[in-house]
DNA sequence: CAACTATATTCGTCTAAGCAAATATAGTTT
DNA sequence: AAACTATATTTGCTTAGACGAATATAGTTG
């Protein structure tokens, strides 16, 4: 039980779950492409990302000099279902639509993310503007 | 997104976690069944039951001098999903399934839950004891 | 209506967790 | 190796929330 109460706590603060959401939306992102998009401190966005991993809900590997973050792959079917869960609510969600478009937007300017798996000419459809 | 740290949050308390699965397992129960079932104080069943029902998880009726709790119908299909998701991840959860068989004994001594949809005599498969 | 019972709420205390600013760490570039 | 950059961690402060004990509320029974 100890267990399921640390991938809720995780769950229940909304700076996580926005970046959650970025996450699901994109692939896989730096702690810098999460800054500028959401307009959280870099300490934030840090600390976040630490709680999120620590929950087994983030993947992480290091890119030279930038860290890269990722929904975890699903450890069992559980796991998996949770994920599917998330994924589902958060497509629905004001906040979280908003965010996928501002995502879109620093995508387009080229930020870091041209260290990811998303080119600038790969905008996923759910980033598009509009 | 508001909405969501509501839900989570209340996700977020093993006390609140095992109040759901007894839930989840029998269909509705009144306070005292849970009290002695986890051996939590009355109080802290209370405050947790309200907390469960502000995030929409639960329902309650009272009948007579009982407060009866069951888990919410599904609002939505993205509510639907999440209880869902619970039902299953608790089904598989060590705590949950020590709960759920104590909670078995507390119905064959025939507690409270007599005043529930639950009959000492309809013990549901889920609760029996090996 | 008075005693009783199940549940809800208040109160005071204590711990967990959020935050920004500052600092540390580690990989990169010159 | 020195300057630089992205990320992580520490520190000190402040707020949210968990707890039991005590008390309040509301339905029931005699």
């Amino acid at each position: 039980m100890k267990d399921l109460t640390t991938v809720f706590k995780a769950l229940s603060d909304e700076a996580r779950l926005r970046i959650l959401n970025l996450l699901f939306r994109t692939g896989e992102l730096c702690v810098c492409d999460i800054e500028s998009t959401t307009g959280f401190t870099q300490t934030k966005v840090s600390r976040h990302l630490l709680y999120l991993k620590n929950a087994e809900l983030l993947d992480s590997r290091q890119q030279g000099l930038w860290m890269l973050y990722k929904i975890a792959s699903p450890r069992n079917d559980a796991h998996r279902q949770l994920l599917e869960c998330l994924r589902t609510i958060l497509q629905t969600n004001p906040t979280a639509q908003r965010d996928a478009r501002e995502l879109g937007k620093n995508i387009k300017k080229g930020c870091c993310t041209t260290f990811s798996t998303i080119k600038p000419n790969q905008v996923p459809a759910t980033l598009e503007l509009n």
